[in-house]
DNA sequence: TAATGTTTTAAACGATCGTTTGAATTAATG
DNA sequence: CATTAATTCAAACGATCGTTTAAAACATTA
């Protein structure tokens, strides 16, 4: 076994107990004390608690929007003249991270993080996710257009915006998902949950648009 | 205009405040300065920081779960001996909450709070959450399963899953996604929203459920 | 009005927070 | 080996946290 550089140590306590516990409610000494490193270490290598964060989310999260990319680029190729799929576009959003749930050493705390970083209303974080998304929303926001031509933009807009909150719950609380359904959302079934995610979801975007009962106003 | 009295001061400041910027990073001190109040007002009538915020959460919450299964209540009525319908029961389930956030009164604070604590990791409040939505819980499963006689048990739990996300998500976020659509989430948009909420969760539970590529482990 | 119960208040409690400092230690470089 | 740079460390900074106390102010009832 090599050893762990102090950076990585921080990384990896942090990114357990913000998963765990949330932001406000994790001190840099519940940090310190899991990654068994001096607690002035932090500042020296990240600056700040809040770069600290950023740091814990960008260091799984590029790599993942990166094969995100690469997923929906090889699902482009793969259509050719013909028209995208609509589920090989949300596969190519759900797998990677998903996976990356998988993944023992990035293990459920990440996944579990990136959902509640989408519910959390903390500013700075907030601008930092949108720049980190930037060339997902643009390339992935295109495939669904591509994907249902037949859609109005406003409703792609609205449906991306429940398949988020799906996706972003399922991540976030998987755990009380195994509670109640038995099946466990880890290991073997990652390909069933994903699956599930993407006939939930594309059955919502391709769901008939109703009109309104009656538009009163204007 | 008559004097509002201590406790409703607190608790509407409460809720503006966690609903902004979550419970762990408000302090009482922020909460006194707006309700205009002293620090130990708090204590005196609520007995904790946590158990004010149950206070907050249930306040408006009661209500709303009870109108959620009145409206159920007559839609099973309306349906008589015919299928319970799956529409009828989204709406149920949705339009109270979202009719919440068009009241001016408790405003979009608490229905964002709501979707915040969704996906909230605070032990103590997710017991105390599912203490209040137990028989909404037990009744609108029923509903769905009704609703989708042809759907497995295990199906069901999974997409009312994420039917959960999407809700909690469009609560809580529905400030972005007006930036995104243009469209604005509130006022005689809400039956507007419900609907699109409801046309895609009823298309993610009608979904086909398609079997996994390859089962194979087991 | 006197007595009793309820609510509000200022002040302080000990604990913990993110951050900074400057010296001790280790690693790298000439 | 000597010197410089990078890292670790214990200790402290001022600020803020949730909570408690006990007296002051107010309201209610006899």
């Amino acid at each position: 076994m090599l050893k762990v550089d102090t950076k990585t140590k921080i990384l990896d306590a942090a990114e357990k107990l913000f998963a765990q516990k949330g932001f406000d409610a994790v001190s840099l000494r519940n940090i310190v004390e899991i990654a068994k490193v001096n607690l002035a270490a932090v500042h020296y290598h990240f600056g700040s608690k809040q770069a600290l964060l950023h740091k814990v989310v960008s260091r799984r999260f590029r790599p993942i929007n990166k094969e995100r990319l690469n997923m929906l680029e090889n699902a482009r190729n793969k259509a050719g003249k013909n028209k995208l799929k609509l589920e090989a576009v949300l596969e190519s959003l759900f797998f990677p991270i998903f996976r990356a749930q998988a993944n023992p050493k990035a293990g459920i705390s990440f996944t579990r993080l990136i959902g509640r970083v989408v519910f959390d209303r903390n500013k700075e974080l907030q601008k930092f996710m949108l720049s980190e998304l930037t060339e997902v929303i643009i390339q992935f926001s295109k495939a669904f257009d591509e994907a249902l031509p037949n859609l109005e933009k406003t409703e792609i807009d609205w449906r991306s915006h429940f398949m988020a909150g799906a996706m972003a719950h399922t991540l976030c609380n998987a755990d009380l998902l195994s509670d109640f359904t038995k099946t466990n959302a880890n290991d073997s079934e990652l390909e069933i949950t994903v699956q599930r995610l993407i006939d939930f979801t594309a059955g919502g975007f391709r769901a008939k648009v109703s009109k309104t009962p009656n538009t009163k106003k204007r």
